[in-house]
DNA sequence: TAAATTAGCGTACAGTTGTAAGCTGAAATT
DNA sequence: AATTTCAGCTTACAACTGTACGCTAATTTA
């Protein structure tokens, strides 16, 4: 086997073992290089080879969370155009990639308030991502001009991201509920969005 | 002087302690024994005299930040008693609260996405009487039914808490930003949830 | 006044951490 | 075939952690 290819792969390993890790509860900045070189069969030592320093991890597992985020936008744009209400359709996408993806969620929201400047720097750029596709996303359907379709999109994203982090922790009947509220708060805003344009 | 008395003044000594040292970046889980006993300028082993354990301290000091923020909505009461707009008054009030007591509402923000379910727990705790009490207040303003009004309160928290923590990483100018725009996003909020009860 | 209580201390220990230094064997290059 | 590169290893060390144990000195109680 190549040698590239080798060492792809035991970087790989490396990053997978930190994601399960964050599984149970651990932050990034409360895991310990060893704790992941140990969970990935290497020697603690041997990390230095793929990463500079743990925080470099750090963001690559940012990075690699913000994409699993953009690939879950474009599933829910897809489901959007085969039919259904945005809110509903996009609202269950997002649970559905939450308990899917426990880990992954749970690491963005962690580090959005977490103790690295850097790292909450980062989630804050995935999270802008979104919200500037979904910005878009608003002006095309409801005709609002981009500074209060931006306010909207905001204000979206911060309320599913809230309800994400409530069903994070509950079980499967708390988070229709969840659902169902966050849904209900999303048309307030939208309808309050378009009320306030239309003024 | 008391013996009572001294004890609960180094009680409170490394509450104090324990505060201060979260203003730097570090979260409860990451705040060891021997470094609170450093700042409190006591010996490691004497905190055994005041806390069966660090998790104890830990819920002390969320239950202190759930009373600062309780007296921080009698404050926005008060004010807003005195003549002007809800929303404006409120998210002044609030943001005021922030830039004075910024690792009060840190220690609240990093908790509640923490790594120990037990403070999660009790940040939520804290923040659903926040919503309880803005929902009474939202039926009495607005005669809206009970289950809009919570939906209203406790998304109307959400933003706010959000823009919170996005206020704790700026500056003055950068703050003045984030309460305009979370007022509008309250509007539109507000809008919605009484233009939905009057459906 | 004598006895009991106790807040705070010093010492001690086993466990963890990050990372420096140097070795090995296999892959890559010449 | 000989040489170089380098992923991963073992060993080592100083710094830190939580906490067990027993002492001291001052307050409280009897």
């Amino acid at each position: 086997m190549n040698r590239q290819e080798q060492k792809l792969q035991t970087r790989q390993r490396i990053v997978d073992a930190a994601f399960s890790l964050l599984d149970e509860d651990k932050s990034l900045s409360a895991m310990s290089l060893r704790e992941v070189a140990r969970e990935a069969g290497i020697a603690p030592t041997s990390f230095y080879r793929h990463f500079g320093d743990i925080n470099e991890l750090g963001l690559t597992l940012v990075d690699e969370a913000g994409l699993a985020l953009r690939q879950l936008m474009r599933q829910a744009r897809q489901r959007i155009e085969a039919g259904g209400g945005v809110i509903d359709i996009s609202v269950d996408t997002f649970m559905e990639f939450i308990t899917a993806n426990k880990n992954v969620f749970r690491l963005l929201l962690r580090e959005h308030t977490g103790t690295s400047a850097a790292f909450r720097a980062a989630v804050v750029r995935e999270i802008q991502h979104f919200i500037e596709e979904l910005t878009d996303y608003v002006i095309l359907q409801l005709k609002l001009p981009r500074n209060i379709a931006t306010m909207q999109a905001e204000a979206m994203v911060k309320l599913v991201f809230s309800a994400g982090a409530e069903a994070l922790d509950s079980d499967d009947i708390a988070r229709r509920d969840i659902a169902a509220s966050v849904k209900l708060q999303l048309r307030f805003v939208q309808y309050g969005a378009v009320k306030y344009a239309s003024r």
